[in-house]
RNA sequence: GGGCACGUAGCUCAGCGGGAGAGCACUACCUUGACAUGGUAGGGGUCACAGGUUCGAUCCCUGUCGUGCCCA
């Protein structure tokens, strides 16, 4: 590295990149531990915790991901800037199913043994090894983002004391009855073969058909032609028929009432079953008639129970028919079903649809077939079709959980931003269903039950405790001698076969819905579970509000008894420019790591920022980024024109205290941009914050400030230039310090090269005091920021200006006139096609004392900037001139003989038409005895100084046409 | 079918009861001593449509059309 170091400080490069200020940075911050939670001069401060929503271990960094975290390190880096004591907390998650499937596919391309070859113990070696090798991938590309986490408390789901606080939350809400074993219908995934939760499971539309088949009444000759011998039935799955065991028809459906209560005999099968009467069947589709398969189908599931029909299982946990010995399947059926059975037997579930299409149509079983666009559940990380599939399984009772968790967002505990995903929330908690946690995985915190021989279960948190209940209990039971239990509970192998421990493991979300206590050390009672539960603020995006979310304020509340988090922010999604969702299978992922590397991480950060409107996806163009890497550059080319002009804030400078109205005016522009920054991001209106600081810096700082401050700085010594230099840097640190929660890595390189500094930007004090700390978190501090030998200084110290107050409406008056004198001329110049060389000279007719007094004062900067040549007073201008009304006084540009006088007349008539508009507008309204009777009474004022205005510009601008005709 | 958003400049988006804004793109001019990753000026919009409330509607309400998402 090549930098150019002066004996005072480093000097700033000439040309910024990006790449190199970043890698440099992340170093300083690591090496000085700025993020680090709990640093002893914060020990009296305020703390703020975020944790982050883990990312998977499997993952890397996605447009998702960017968004989530610069929005969290914008908070933390603001918060910490305040003072407080920020812990971000990072981690990541085991992320079961996926991780998984990530490990088996590489031993596939590697043709290596599959897992169920390699054993469960050396498959889980595999992933732990293969998770060392690539954990941590996503963890440095947060880092490259400039994500300030307290990096030495990273956490993993599946860490020793994660685990820990697993099991107990299992055992503890076993042994309270909120979790419970329960044969019922689940998702079940053919592919990954477990079973998976409601959440997991996506409805895609597909185009498939509708079958209408005939089944035979009991006790009438069947005959295709003879509507009387059967009914029809309407369904988009008929292989699953083998399994029915009813139809449904409407009670009310006239069609059908004298049939129900007879039987129907199943077509190839033979089985008789019940025609029932349920309102589940819709008159008014298919047929109206359903046939019922509940072992098979959610809907028929309930039907079933309300009618005590039997449960057939027909198809198997790899999706094939499953006949043969299937008990249920063959009870009661006539001679020649094994037959069948047998034939049909292992069929893969879509060929058998096809197989026995085919057989019902040749026996005349099948009416018609339309084509039938339907919704069809997939899983959706194997995406293959979900079958509802009947099988024991561990669930939460989350109506019991959600009750509090209700209670608490209606209560205002806890708040979402924007509000109106409350209502999301609400529904889906309103509604919740019992949440399947068992997943037939093996990557994943395993169940912590053990079964006896007749299946009964112990659940502990330890094996030896689960083993010494069992045993007692089967002592007790005389099914084992005391003697035997003593022999089995001392050796594992004596035991096997007897006692097994539950193979499955939990939901990958089971372990998420703890995280913001479990890493924090509970079950162990933590001086950081005291210090930083509950934590502050939640950020993330919708698709997780149930899957995340609501299982975290059921489980936080159940558990600390106190909500995780007060505020939950719900970020838009990052969508293509188009607005499709980014998807590798549409190939139109934007990669936030070629936007850091193309543009900067500071680039991308500030863009996602400014495009995070609450309540809108964010659809991203790469103009933008492009765009905000070149407010970077203007950034860094200002700071190095203060250098260049030797600019540096003297101690003791009070910028309060200046004389200099344009150094008073930028005072003023920048307490006021701090407020509106401070403002929003409280408010979490990312957007706001980054417009308006990134106006103040293009469109006030450089565009204005330093060009009104050349002639001063280029000038010859004088206190003026003094304080000048004094004002520019000092607003320039302003600015870092604004900008920093947003552009981190630019900002503390600048930090640390423009002056000599006591600390690192990161640990600044943010220019706007923040809100005392209430009594409450006074005596938890008290309690939590351990032993102290001295007082500990505050940590936030106000700063030698106070921006809350501070405001300069002389100054703003001034400074706009000056602004608006250069804008106008400028303006005309263009018009009028005077080329930048020409100089014309500058003529104030009729000027008031205030502006006879003020040009003097400005005409160096007026000539510069308004390509001048002189700048003169006069009762009226001159014949033939351009004339400009400056808040109402004149402004004439003679140019007689330059300038076209048919387009001077044109543009003058033009003006006064724009006058003439604005002073019927405001007549009209003032004319309307409505508007003036209820209109606020400011309202009715302003359109009075509007047309007061309007009449006077007016005036002035017939005046300049009649000089202008003079002239001709 | 139920619910939630959203239709504002060519594009990407702010705004949201009192005279339409930004960035990018576009046009013209400018290599002036921080910056061409720049400067100056400019063009461009019946704020989807139709009703209603109001003194006043891009903004609030209702409906229509269109788009997207979530849940059945």
């Amino acid at each position: 590295m090549n930098r150019a170091r002066g004996f005072l400080h480093p000097m700033i490069e000439k040309n910024y990149q990006p790449a190199d200020i970043e890698a440099r940075m992340s170093v300083v911050w690591e090496d000085s531990l700025a993020f680090k939670a709990g640093r002893p001069d914060r020990r009296d401060a305020v703390p703020f915790t975020i944790v982050i929503p883990p990312p998977n271990v499997t993952g890397s960094l996605h447009m998702g991901h960017a968004l989530n975290n610069t929005l969290q390190d914008i908070l933390c880096r603001f918060e910490r800037m305040r003072g407080r004591d920020v812990l971000w907390q990072p981690g990541t998650d085991h992320a079961g199913i996926a991780t998984q499937m990530v490990v088996e596919r590489q031993l596939m391309e590697r043709q290596q043994p599959g897992r169920r070859e390699m054993g469960r113990a050396k498959f889980l070696e595999r992933v732990w090894q293969w998770k060392a090798e690539s954990g941590d991938t996503i963890i440095n590309q947060l880092k490259r983002l400039g994500a300030s986490c307290d990096w030495s408390r990273e956490r993993f789901t599946m860490d020793e004391g994660l685990s820990k606080a697993v099991v107990k939350v299992f055992v503890e809400l076993h042994r309270e009855g909120l979790i419970y074993k329960d044969k019922r219908l689940v998702n079940w995934d053919t592919k990954l073969l477990t079973a998976i939760s409601d959440l997991e499971v996506q409805q895609l539309e597909v185009k498939g058909h509708l079958w209408y088949l005939r089944y035979p009444i009991e006790g009438k000759t069947f005959s295709p032609d003879d509507p009387s011998s059967f009914i029809v039935v309407a369904t988009t799955r008929p292989e699953t028929m083998l399994g029915d065991t009813g139809v449904a028809v409407h009670p009310d459906d006239e069609r059908y009432q004298k049939l129900v209560g007879r039987n129907v005999i199943l077509p190839l099968v033979g089985r008789k079953i019940k025609i029932v009467a349920d309102d589940y069947s819709d008159p008014e589709k298919g047929s109206g008639a359903v046939k019922i398969t509940p072992a098979h189908d959610f809907n028929d599931f309930e039907v079933g129970n309300r009618h005590g029909l039997a449960r057939i299982s027909v198809i198997d946990r790899e999706g094939c028919l499953d006949l043969v010995d299937n008990e249920d399947y063959l009870r009661d059926l006539p001679e020649g079903a094994s037959q069948f059975a047998e034939e049909f037997h292992k069929v893969d579930r879509f060929a058998a649809r096809k197989r026995i299409v085919e057989r019902l149509e040749s026996f005349g079983f099948v009416e018609r077939i339309e084509p039938h666009t339907h919704m069809v559940p997939h899983g959706d990380r194997s995406n293959s079709v979900i079958e509802p599939y009947l099988t024991d399984q561990w669930y939460v009772d989350a109506k019991t959980l959600a009750r509090p968790a209700i209670a608490a967002v209606r209560s205002g505990e806890t708040t979402f931003v924007p509000k109106n995903w409350e209502k999301t929330y609400f529904e889906w908690m309103e509604n919740i269903q019992p949440w399947c946690i068992s997943r037939q995985l093996w990557w994943g915190h395993q169940i912590p039950a053990w079964y006896g021989p007749d299946g009964k279960v112990f659940v502990a948190e330890t094996e030896e405790e689960a083993v010494s209940h069992a045993l007692g209990y089967y002592v007790e039971q005389e099914v084992i001698t005391p003697e035997q239990g003593r022999e089995m509970a001392l050796d594992r192998n004596k035991r096997e076969g007897f006692i097994t421990r539950d193979e499955d493991v939990l939901d990958t979300w089971f372990s998420s819905a703890l995280w913001p206590f479990s890493t924090l050390g509970w079950p162990d009672e933590t001086p950081e579970v005291q210090r930083y539960y509950p934590t502050n603020a939640l950020v993330t995006g919708f698709d997780i509000i149930f899957f995340w979310v609501a299982r975290m304020m059921m489980m936080g509340l159940h558990f600390m008894k106190e909500v995780p988090f007060s505020t939950v922010y719900i970020h838009a999604l990052v969508r293509d420019e188009k607005g499709a969702k980014m998807s590798k299978s549409k190939g139109n992922v934007i990669d936030p790591l070629n936007l850091i590397d193309e543009y900067g991480a500071d680039a991308l950060r500030f863009t996602l920022a400014a495009m995070a409107a609450q309540g809108r996806d964010i659809k991203l163009a790469t103009s933008r980024v492009e765009g905000y890497r070149n407010f970077a550059t203007k950034l860094w080319n200002a700071c190095r024109f203060a250098e260049m002009n030797h600019c540096a804030v003297p101690d003791g400078f009070e910028p309060a205290k200046a004389k200099e109205t344009l150094n008073r005016w930028i005072a003023h522009e920048t307490a006021h941009t701090t407020r509106e920054v401070t403002e929003a991001i409280e408010a979490y209106r990312f957007n706001d914050a980054a417009g308006s600081i990134y106006r103040f810096v293009w469109n006030v700082y450089c565009d204005w400030y330093v060009e009104l401050a050349k002639p001063v700085l280029l000038g010859p010594d004088s206190p003026a230039k003094d304080e000048t230099r004094a004002m520019v840097a000092w607003a320039r640190d302003e600015i870092l310090k604004l900008l920093h929660p947003f552009m981190p890595f630019i900002t503390e390189e600048l930090w640390e090269v423009t002056a000599r500094r006591d600390g690192l930007l990161a640990l600044a004090p943010w220019p706007l005091k923040p809100a005392e700390p209430t009594p409450e978190q006074i005596a938890m501090l008290a309690a939590t920021a351990g032993p102290t030998d001295a007082l500990v200084s505050p940590v936030w110290v106000l700063p030698i200006f106070d921006h809350a107050d501070f405001t300069d409406p002389a100054a703003e008056a001034e400074i706009g006139w000056v602004i608006d004198l250069i804008t106008q001329i400028r303006s005309v110049r263009a018009e009028m096609n005077i080329p930048p060389a020409t100089l014309t000279a500058l003529v104030l007719a009729g000027a008031s004392a205030e502006t006879k007094e003020r040009a003097p004062r400005w005409a160096d900067v007026i000539k510069r900037m308004a390509r001048l040549s002189e700048i003169s007073f006069a009762d009226r201008a001159p014949d033939g001139a351009v004339q400009l009304l400056v808040r109402g006084e004149v402004a004439a540009l003679p140019l007689k003989g330059v300038i076209d006088v048919a387009a001077e007349r044109t543009r003058l008539d033009k003006e006064i038409g724009k006058a003439d508009a604005d002073i019927k507008r405001a007549d009209s309204k003032l004319a309307n005895e409505k508007f003036v009777a209820n209109a606020a009474e400011e309202v009715v004022e302003e359109e009075r100084e509007k047309r007061e205005a309007a009449l006077a510009r007016k005036a002035k601008l017939l005046e300049a046409v009649e000089r202008l005709k003079q002239a001709s």
